[in-house]
DNA sequence: GCATGTGAATAGATTCACAGCG
DNA sequence: CGCTGTGAATCTATTCACATGC
């Protein structure tokens, strides 16, 4: 059995969280993961702000939704001080440096496996395309699907799992099975030398240390939104009826 | 870390009371967000057990991926005292409590607006379905799309969101427009009375207190899968290329 | 004996508040 | 003066360790 290191959305991985796996290939400190999980943010509100020309920008007029300016500055202040006192941030040279943190500057081939529903979808998902990552292989299990186009990749089947894997020099897997073949697949994809996961099945599923593994989970966000919903109190539309079945 | 407005978890409704099957009333202290994040994890884990006629299981075994016999005990203490010393927990009992505390005892029903690549997929993906989440509405801008039948619901037109949304009682829209459109169907679902949000668009987007929104963002979970990737020793097929261009 | 339930200890994240500097 | 950068204070979460009770 495995070392288990999965994680959900939103909180990451033994490996991750223990400090000696850190490489620490940058001299600064370790970025923290709650810090992490925010830079997508600050890029992406980085590149909608430098698309309106606007040069520089503050803590306060950066902050987002559910991040106050403190934070802000406290997170920016982990990659090094970038900022300028009394005028704010570079808007080009912070992208810049988010991205070079984030790994945005690289290209990283990713495949797809589970070619159903969801897994179309994600291969047709114009955005991850746009920064890096590009879908360049498509798994499934049934004989039907392979060879079929999906975009312009054809549908390769799971015994060639290994050899495409390490042909395409594949780093970040994603995970579009159905739940009883994930555990499976992902032993695969991570034998094959994947070290990322984005995990869509919903299912228990394990990997080991040295290996990312990030879960997109629909039943359980909506679970959770449930968990609040019932405690607020329901009035207007928002009365729930008694389930029937 | 997403954004929930202060919750009222203390305060029980009368709904909840009103059940016999367990001692005590309400679970006394408001229980943690991270714990509430949890729940789905055991809730599962236990349907599982459960389908092994498992009837009784203890944290050490209920333990899963990244959550250790201690935090499964804490966790369940915030729901009561469930367990037995000595035995553990009955899988029933506790899968009853868990479900019931989540809302999943209830039927939810659910609208997606914006029927593109994603939101079609979420339309035909059975797994909501399951446990109380029921697609009821389908809602999209494009008249186009307007009146075509996907899965057993014709998608509505987004100038009847306000009535639709009304009608079936929606409490809980996911969010699968474009990144622009967000905010504004945001608000409009908001104004409707929906008070719990699933965003999937890739957006900076905020909701007034009282309404619970989680996002699934791909993007940010790829860059930070992307984060660790670039720090962990990158050997055999997890080399990166250098981005082309 | 064995596994829960829980205070106490530790670790981590957020917020505060202000010194430091352009 | 305005805004960053950061120690210190606070809040939240996790882990430990053991008394408790079946």
């Amino acid at each position: 059995m495995h070392k288990l290191s999965t994680l959900t959305a939103g909180a990451c991985s033994a490996a991750e969280r223990r400090k000696d796996t850190w490489v620490t290939a940058s001299p600064r400190r370790r970025i923290p993961e709650a810090t992490v999980a925010r830079l997508p943010l600050y890029y992406r509100a980085l590149m909608e702000t430098g698309e309106r020309q606007v040069a520089t920008i503050s803590s306060e007029r950066l902050e987002l939704a559910g991040v106050n300016a403190a934070k802000v500055r406290k997170d920016l202040s982990y990659l090094g001080s970038y900022g300028t006192r009394g005028v704010g941030y570079d808007v080009e040279y912070l992208l810049h440096e988010i991205s070079r943190e984030l790994g945005l500057t690289r290209d990283w081939p990713v495949a797809i496996v589970g070619i159903g529903n969801l897994g179309r979808a994600l291969a047709n998902y114009r955005g991850f395309g746009a920064r890096g990552f590009r879908v360049e292989v498509l798994i499934d299990a049934d004989p039907e699907l392979v060879g079929v186009e999906i975009g312009d990749l054809a549908v390769v089947s799971i015994d060639d799992l290994d050899r495409v894997v390490r042909e395409h020099n594949i780093a970040i897997g994603i995970l579009a099975t159905p739940a009883a073949a994930a555990q499976e697949v992902a032993d695969r994809l991570v034998a094959a030398g994947v070290t990322s996961i984005l995990n869509f099945a919903p299912a228990v599923c394990s990997v080991p240390d040295g290996v990312s593994m990030r879960k997109v989970d629909l039943a359980i966000e909506l679970q959770i939104l449930s968990f609040y919903q019932l405690r607020r109190g329901t009035t207007g539309a928002s009365v729930p009826r008694e389930r029937t079945g």
